[in-house]
DNA sequence: GTCGCTTGCCAC
DNA sequence: AAACGTGGCAAGCGAC
């Protein structure tokens, strides 16, 4: 069957599997010569783990076609099987976890990406397939996807259901492959010429993080549903009392704030949008018991519904998938969702949910001060250089410096303002954010950060450096940007080149955490991995080997490269909170 | 009912 | 001259 309905490209030829014949032909097609051949599958969802495969994709820049998954399995196997050529997807890891867990192994090696091709080109852009399409290719490569919501509406057929030769589904479903093939025509000449590095560094890391999500996470399901218990009690209760004593919902921040001032209580913070502000800062310096029982049922709330009650929600088995976007952030820094285990509160409470394999131990090994490092490294400034290469601790030699004070202690008050003063420089603070979170007056801020940076020069060369670059390369190529030493290019948020600074060293501390995820894979200890956090690795490891992986770890991801040192500090536990 | 926005809050 | 960076998630709320 062929098909050229409105919105398809005249030279485009569309093609549905429903036959023997049309299988024939298909392996014909696949047998020519061509750069590269697409691939994209449809699916019931988003859970790979449990779902349907419904229809892969296969596709160049003239040619696609839909192949239905339960009928055509065997054919679907043995091309991908056999194919020998260059691969691309766009967004490989989501297509590579429905393909093999349906046992579909394409050649791995041979994959290439365009929705990474397409972050590295414009780490600030959106890279869904339409939206690149739309940008390098045609602007009208979107049209025909509306018509699909609005057929599947009307019909009320979800993505699980829809039938497969419903012509507005499967001839999308054949021109996104058509889409992906153009685009790495595309793309391809400028990704070898400028990013060939980076982007392989980005592919390799990105099939351990897929096997990682495979494997899941371990989940204590017990644990959780005590937690949960304990918490939704006590929210419940709370929230019952509050709506008895005042008559509204403890969550209406606009109830809130109207009875604490009917109650006389002064309030002078307001929201962007002019409402009374009801942050957890503000309210914690009210004396008012409606104001401490909100914070309370926030508190609680949070807990149990964004993390006990989600993971209980989310589990597969006594397993949890989080899905890994490895170019999360426009930095390159990766991000993590359902569940978000990136963002687990500090401690015990929550974190303890997770657990070892049977026969396990968690380890965990992070990198020590990497941002403080890497900013003494790009500022090449001999005092921070040689702070971090002295014994001790690196805040303590700086405080030492800054205050020219020798009997300056671990323990001195001052630390805390040496220690924020240095964040503020790297996230690109003005001396009025820093006094606001350090709690001083504004002037006594102006003066430390002006003592800062006459003691540690290298940090406003360093900034100063960067502002140029970006500014030189705005006025010839109009796009503020810089790039890291593996060469990922960071682009300057909308009026905010100053956010350069952090992007390079955020940027660069992601390029080593991913370098480390590559060369740990290649020592035989990727299978080991649970999950990235920024930069930390948390894996799971049988309990015999914890000693050698700990050395094994810390031995490659240690590095004598920079001008400092990058450490890494290991652990080990029986639960992911019990890494201290 | 769904959707998108706002507000608030968790991490590195 | 001055500018805190990068994310995800849930509840409330108004619009459709």
């Amino acid at each position: 069957m062929s098909s050229s309905p409105a919105g398809i490209p005249d030279d485009v030829s569309m093609h549905l599997v429903e036959c023997w014949d049309d299988a024939a032909d298909f392996r014909r097609w696949l047998g020519e010569r061509r750069p590269v051949l697409a691939v994209d599958t449809e699916t019931s969802g988003m859970e790979w783990w449990d779902g349907d495969l419904r229809l892969v994709q296969f596709g160049d820049a003239m040619s696609g076609w839909a192949i239905p998954f339960e009928p055509w399995k065997g054919l679907i196997r043995e091309s991908l099987k056999d194919y020998e050529g260059p691969l691309v997807f766009h967004n490989a890891k989501f297509d590579l976890h429905w393909l093999e867990t349906n046992g579909a192994f394409p050649r791995r090696h041979r994959v290439n990406d365009t929705a990474v091709m397409a972050h590295l080109v414009s780490p600030d852009q959106r890279v869904g397939l339409k939206e690149c399409s739309a940008r390098w290719l045609d602007a009208r490569a979107a049209t025909g996807q509306s018509e699909l919501k609005k057929a599947m509406s009307k019909a009320q057929w979800t993505w699980g259901t829809i039938p497969i030769d419903f012509e507005g589904y499967w001839v999308y479903a054949a021109l996104d492959v058509v889409l992906t093939a153009r685009l790495y025509e595309h793309l391809v000449p400028q990704v070898r010429a400028d990013f060939g590095r980076v982007y392989d560094l980005e592919m390799a890391c990105s099939h351990i993080l897929m096997d990682m999500e495979t494997r899941g996470v371990r989940v204590d399901l017990s644990y959780c549903q005590e937690q949960y218990e304990k918490l939704h009690a006590y929210s419940v209760e709370a929230r019952a009392w509050c709506k008895n004593t005042y008559g509204f919902e403890a969550g209406s921040n606009r109830n809130v704030a109207a009875q604490l001032m009917g109650d006389g209580v002064v309030l002078t913070k307001r929201t962007d949008r002019g409402a009374w502000s009801m942050t957890e800062e503000v309210l914690s310096g009210i004396e008012h018991p409606l104001a401490q029982t909100v914070l309370s049922i926030r508190k609680s709330e949070k807990l149990a519904n964004s993390y006990f009650a989600n993971f209980i929600e989310m589990a597969d088995g006594d397993l949890l998938h989080p899905s890994v976007r490895p170019l999360g952030a426009r930095t390159g820094r990766m991000s993590v969702t359902n569940p978000a285990l990136q963002t687990l509160p500090r401690g015990r409470l929550v974190r303890d949910a997770f657990i070892a394999r049977e026969g396990h131990l968690m380890v965990g090994a992070d990198y020590e001060q990497v941002e403080m490092r890497l900013a003494a490294h790009f500022s090449e400034d001999e005092g921070l250089i040689e702070a971090f290469k002295s014994e001790g601790d690196f805040f303590t030699v700086m405080g030492r410096s800054i205050f020219d004070d020798p009997t300056f202690e671990k323990s001195d008050p001052r630390r805390s303002l040496v220690k924020n003063g240095m964040y503020a420089k790297v996230y690109g603070s003005g001396t009025a954010r820093f006094a606001e979170t350090v709690g001083i007056p504004e002037h006594e801020a102006q003066t430390f950060m002006l003592k800062l940076d006459q003691s540690f020069p290298g940090l406003r060369t360093f900034a100063d450096s960067v502002g140029r670059t970006a500014a030189m390369r705005g006025v010839r190529e109009g796009t503020e940007y810089i790039r890291t030493p593996t060469g990922r290019r960071l682009v300057a948020p909308e009026g905010r080149s100053y956010a350069l600074v952090n992007a390079a060293i955020q940027g660069t501390a992601a390029d080593i955490f991913k370098q480390a995820i590559v060369k740990l894979d290649a020592a035989g200890l990727g299978e080991y991995l649970v999950m990235p956090v920024h930069d930390e690795l948390i894996l799971s490891v049988p309990e015999e080997l914890v000693p050698e992986v700990e050395a094994g770890l810390v031995e490659v991801m240690e590095r004598d490269d920079f001008l400092v040192p990058l450490a890494v500090d290991s652990h080990h536990g029986v639960r992911w909170g019990s890494l201290k």
